[in-house]
DNA sequence: AAAAGACGCAACCGCCTACGT
DNA sequence: TACGTAGGCGGTTGCGTCTTT
């Protein structure tokens, strides 16, 4: 080839070109909505046997047209042996407004203490009942506090504002987590970070006091950044 | 009985961080 | 350091079902 290219280089670039090609026709293909029992036992089968991770490859191994995202998905929130879809008790309702009080739209957080729940589950409820439920009993689903008394009927506007981004007034802007204090026992001085932020939590959920805030050291726990981020629910960089 | 509207929920989308190269 | 990929998260959408008119 006189102007640079050869055969090989012609060769390469048209395998390129088919594989994107063939990467588009794919996407294409790819199928949406809900999801049938067949799929369901590939996907289930596919997992008991491979396990889980690597979703971008798992629908060609699995012999599923969908996208890797949509088959985490279904796994994560309905297939997981550990789910347990069921009603969500009195008792499990009073931590989910606990927790949202403290974390606010954290669903995979609040979600995390809810064994059996996922994070869909736990937004959904909420976004259909909770919040419902809480603007007529006159508070404010979004800050926990007492709505204006000239609007304790439910308010429309409320309503659909309650499922936009919202942030815990009374952790997020003043009290940091702090590992380093308020262990709830001795043996909580020998715990993980997670261990101290599930203590942490226990007590903001239990309303015990914490008044011993030392410096902080964020670096030592992942989920302190919840309480310093950017404001769209992903911690700050 | 049929149409319209409301509701609940599964799934999608876009953005982000973490991690490997 | 820059870039690409994978995985995770919260907001939103859209469809099926239920309720009301």
């Amino acid at each position: 080839m006189q102007n640079g290219f050869n055969d090989n280089s012609i060769l390469v670039f048209i395998s390129l070109f088919l594989l994107k090609i063939q990467h588009i026709l794919r996407a294409e293909m790819m199928k949406k909505g809900l999801w049938t029992r067949e799929e369901d036992e590939l996907l289930s089968s596919y997992i008991s046997r491979e396990g889980e991770g690597r979703w971008r490859s798992l629908p060609k191994k699995a012999r599923l047209l969908r996208c890797g995202k949509s088959c985490r998905l279904r796994w994560m929130n309905y297939l997981r042996p550990s789910i347990k879809r069921g009603q969500i008790s009195a008792d499990e309702e009073d931590l989910i407004i606990r927790l949202h009080r403290i974390l606010g739209n954290r669903w995979s957080l609040i979600a995390g203490r809810i064994p059996g729940h996922t994070d869909n589950e736990i937004k959904n409820y909420w976004n259909t009942r909770l919040s419902k439920k809480l603007i007529s009993q006159g508070i404010d689903p979004k800050t926990h506090k007492p709505l204006p008394s000239s609007s304790s009927k439910p308010n429309q506007d409320l309503i659909q504002s309650s499922s936009s981004s919202n942030q815990p007034e009374n952790i997020s802007n003043s009290t940091p987590f702090n590992p380093n204090s308020c262990p709830a026992s001795d043996d909580d001085l020998s715990n993980s970070p997670d261990d101290l932020f599930s203590s942490f939590l226990d007590s903001l959920i239990n309303e015990e006091p914490c008044n011993q805030h030392m410096p902080i050291d964020q670096s030592k726990h992942d989920d302190f950044k919840i309480f310093n981020d950017n404001g769209n629910g992903n911690p700050m960089k």
